[in-house]
DNA sequence: AGTCTAACGCAACTTGGTTGCATTTAAATA
DNA sequence: TATTTAAATGCAACCAAGTTGCGTTAGACT
């Protein structure tokens, strides 16, 4: 079937940007991963649970893609840096497609649709960060390790607090 | 019996701290209560899950305290403002007697020992809170709600790199 | 002393997440 | 291209942290 095109590579299989990063990465091209990974990268600066991307995934196609399998998966991707795991207020683990730069940038993040935005201009990024460096190099000189900054402003936005909040806080932005 | 001794008022009973907490916040002077806020109080800048104030409480007394009655006690004191309630990377509550100032104020965190300390003189903290305020400030104007800034080092602590962090990891730093 | 309601304590339940194990499948190799 | 083999899947059972319901106990306020 495919000998009868013969030249035409439109979508050859090592060129599609999600299977490039997994294998970039070790990880299998897998129906599952492919569609894990590419639904955050399709859905950036925004953070969603476990419940939530199960749930996401399923609207789209129609097999729902087991509790488990996906655990593991966000595991794997998390565990190679793909995806930016955190903890949010109600304890839920909350998962991103990994930003470019996430420790030492302040952030701002919703805490109704968990959008999150960089801080760029607001408040001297540049400085904190270079202040923020310089505290971590001389706690490192007295013995102190692993360590990483932690800064974000937390709240609602203006979005949320203003109507879209009721949307938003049920089923996250995913629209 | 205590007529014997007409005007000795040596410990009052209004006058213990703790007491005097809990009734300025409403609370009752319960033994449960008095127990776990003298124990927070006694042991501050460090916090503590569940599990380890209930070991912590049985090992001081016989009764073992009741996992309910001290996760609602902990939710009350709480809610009052004399504890402080974080969640850490495990995705379990930790909690602390509420420090004169925690928003905004940097903060290092040990994730081995839970200790915290303030980073005053490594870090202009001064500097940081006020860019931080006005921040904070821009952002309200543009609509933005119930903001706090969540600012933070974390890393191991000196003392836990070195050796103690077998002790400190398993049991906390409560000795 | 008596009343009223906060706080207690037990049992059952829920949620978010993990473990074990047999089956499937991507990818390395023959 | 067929064979091998380890990664990934999917089901069931399990676990820990936290919550809910409800009857009982005991502060606090008259």
């Amino acid at each position: 079937m495919a000998s009868v095109y013969p030249p035409a590579p439109p979508v050859l299989k090592g060129d599609d940007p999600i299977d490039a990063l997994l294998s970039a990465h070790g990880l299998r091209r897998t129906a599952a991963a492919r569609r894990v990974l590419g639904w955050l990268l399709a859905h950036p600066d925004t953070s969603y649970t476990h419940a939530q991307l199960q749930e996401s995934l399923a609207g789209d196609h129609a097999e729902p893609l087991d509790r488990v399998t996906l655990y593991r998966l966000i595991d794997r991707l998390t565990q190679v840096g793909l995806l930016l795991c955190r903890v949010d207020s109600q304890r839920v683990r909350r998962y991103q497609a990994m930003p470019a730069s996430v420790h030492a940038t302040p952030h701002f993040e919703c805490q109704t649709c968990h959008r999150d935005s960089p801080l760029a201009g607001a408040l001297h990024a540049v400085d904190l960060e270079k202040a923020a460096q310089t505290a971590i190099e001389s706690l490192r000189a007295l013995g102190y390790t692993d360590m990483h900054l932690d800064f974000a402003v937390k709240g609602v936005c203006a979005d949320c607090a203003t109507g879209a909040a009721s949307a938003s806080a049920n089923a996250g932005p995913a629209a």
